[in-house]
DNA sequence: AAAAGCCCCTGGACGC
DNA sequence: TGCGTCCAGGGGCTTT
């Protein structure tokens, strides 16, 4: 799933299909993803133009012309396909006189939208651990899903400073920490393995090791806080990752993965220059960790 | 309050 | 070819 540079990367595809749109028709296949859609969920957006598309941690929140605020989160395989629609592309009609649908349906195409300037754009999503909610405007930042959501990594909030200080006091280990949302939005577990391989931090060590014995920040925070810049900056440079299902808006594959250096790739040779180690996997709190023993301390 | 499990769901890879 | 097992990018909810 997509993590925060696979997200950001479906809301750059989604702007000039969407932004500054209306939304003229919803298909709506089945009642529920992980939750049910909200009552009357085609009807609510039938009409409205999409002023904006905003990204929070790996949350979309499209903003309406009538000021409600679309949230989307793709699970693990959600993803999101535009097509031209039939219309726009002209309709084919086979010899037998039968329509022929231009874009083929996938069994798990769950959520249609039409827009008004003939693009269509398809939720897929096999697993279904993705959603879809309608939030009032003033819910921005108070809804239970976004309430809790802690900083933006990619702005000007992720310091060492505040990374010590969250990690201060904290019983988890390093990795658990930054995949806590509450601390950092966005970080899944591939861009954690991958940032504390290049911060050369174990994912075993404890997270308050990154704090001084008063919560000051040490040259590890400052280390990891570059690592965890770089690492989505350069993922997001490279359209994300696509493993398994995941795909552009545009059905085109993501980059990322040929630079992956630990994630995945337990027994291969650690890729830094005259390390020689081995990348191991171990799990934690039930997911895997990747790392390189040699290079990680 | 914090931390660790369980669970939602489908499908692909692999072993037999 | 078929079947069983394990694993997968997330995160809410329940249990300790």
């Amino acid at each position: 799933m997509p993590e925060l540079p696979e997200v950001e990367t479906v809301r750059r595809g989604l702007v000039p299909a969407m932004v500054g749109h209306a939304i003229k028709h919803v298909e709506q296949r089945r009642p529920d993803l992980r939750f049910p859609l909200p009552e009357n969920f085609a009807g609510r957006l039938e009409g409205r133009t999409i002023e904006s598309l905003e990204r929070r941690g790996k949350y979309l929140l499209a903003h309406l012309s009538d000021g409600a605020l679309l949230l989307m989160h793709l699970g693990m395989t959600g993803s999101f396909l535009i097509s031209q629609s039939e219309k726009a592309r002209g309709k084919k009609i086979s010899r037998s006189g039968k329509l022929v649908v231009p874009t083929s349906r996938g069994t798990h195409d769950h959520v249609v939208f039409h827009m008004s300037d003939g693009a269509t754009v398809t939720y897929n999503d096999p697993r279904r651990f993705g959603f879809m909610l309608l939030v009032e405007p003033e819910e921005r930042d108070t809804h239970p899903m976004l309430r809790q959501l802690g900083i933006e990594p990619l702005g000007e909030e992720l310091t060492a400073a505040h990374l010590a200080a969250k990690a201060h006091g904290k019983r988890t280990d390093l990795k658990a920490f930054l995949l806590d949302q509450r601390i950092i939005a966005g970080l899944g577990n591939i861009y954690v393995c991958e940032a504390l391989y290049r911060a050369h931090l174990l994912p075993t060590r404890g997270a308050a090791s990154i704090a001084t014995a008063t919560g000051k920040p040490t040259a590890k925070a400052e280390a990891l806080v570059t690592a965890i810049r770089d690492v989505l900056n350069d993922a997001i440079g490279a359209g994300g990752s696509s493993l398994r299902d995941y795909r552009h808006t545009d059905g085109k594959l993501g980059y990322f993965q040929h630079r992956f250096a630990v994630y995945n790739r337990a027994g291969k040779k650690c890729p830094r220059e005259g390390c020689g180690g081995t990348i191991e996997r171990l799990v934690q709190s039930g997911r895997s960790t990747f790392y390189c023993p040699r290079c990680q301390r």
